[in-house]
DNA sequence: CATATATATAGACAATCATCTATTTAAGGA
DNA sequence: TCCTTAAATAGATGATTGTCTATATATATG
């Protein structure tokens, strides 16, 4: 896991049309044409957000072929998530439950 | 609780200056100089910032005679970040254990 | 090999934004 | 009332950014 700088995840979810994307690469892969599809700016736009959202590391990149499929990151999403958390609200009870969840992952209960 | 637009959650997040007011603040009041104090920019460029902020309802406000004191508004800071953990990264065990703290805040434990 | 298709890159342009200086507004204090 | 101090507002300016069209690159397919 690449360590993402907060100004650069703020930036990156900073727009509406990136976040659009966002909904729609996170729970399925796509092709950037299916993007385009979906968001209604241009190829290259589409293109050039996926640019920005490659360079917070908040997406998986496949390339096949022609065709280069797009899926969210969502563990680096949720990590950064978290670190925003911790940083900005760490006196709440959801920071905590991040800080916990982060500490003691899944399976060790004991 | 206000709600407020992820899109403008992110861009108040946006900026290096912001995000350092937003940690001095974090934990208690300041006033605006002793703010400015801290951030190495100009007063009206901190009153700026603090707009920004205040209309992302991310800071509470305080006057008090001739001064103006601001904190973070932690709670909110946390619940723009667990939509955003929902929305982007549901399948994640962390925003699992967001929502989970959401639905069943602290004393519910029965 | 020629053509079509998928994506990225280049370059232009308008809008937004971060910052500054100058000024205004408002609240004390002498 | 006059001066000082605190903060906000106005307006200017340079940098960044979101978008577009045009073009380049790369991968099939006939």
């Amino acid at each position: 896991m690449k360590f993402t700088n907060p100004v650069l995840f703020a930036k990156a979810l900073a727009d509406e049309t990136r976040q659009k994307i966002m909904g729609e690469c996170c729970c399925c892969w796509l092709s950037v044409n299916e993007i385009v599809e979906k968001v209604d700016v241009s190829q290259p736009t589409v293109s050039h957000h996926l640019a920005v959202l490659r360079e917070a590391d908040l997406v998986h990149v496949r390339e096949e072929g022609k065709q280069t499929f797009y899926s969210l990151n969502q563990e680096q999403v949720a990590f950064c998530c978290g670190q925003l958390m911790i940083t900005f609200a760490p006196e709440t009870e959801t920071a905590e439950s991040v800080k916990r969840t982060i500490e003691y992952p899944s399976g060790h209960t004991s």
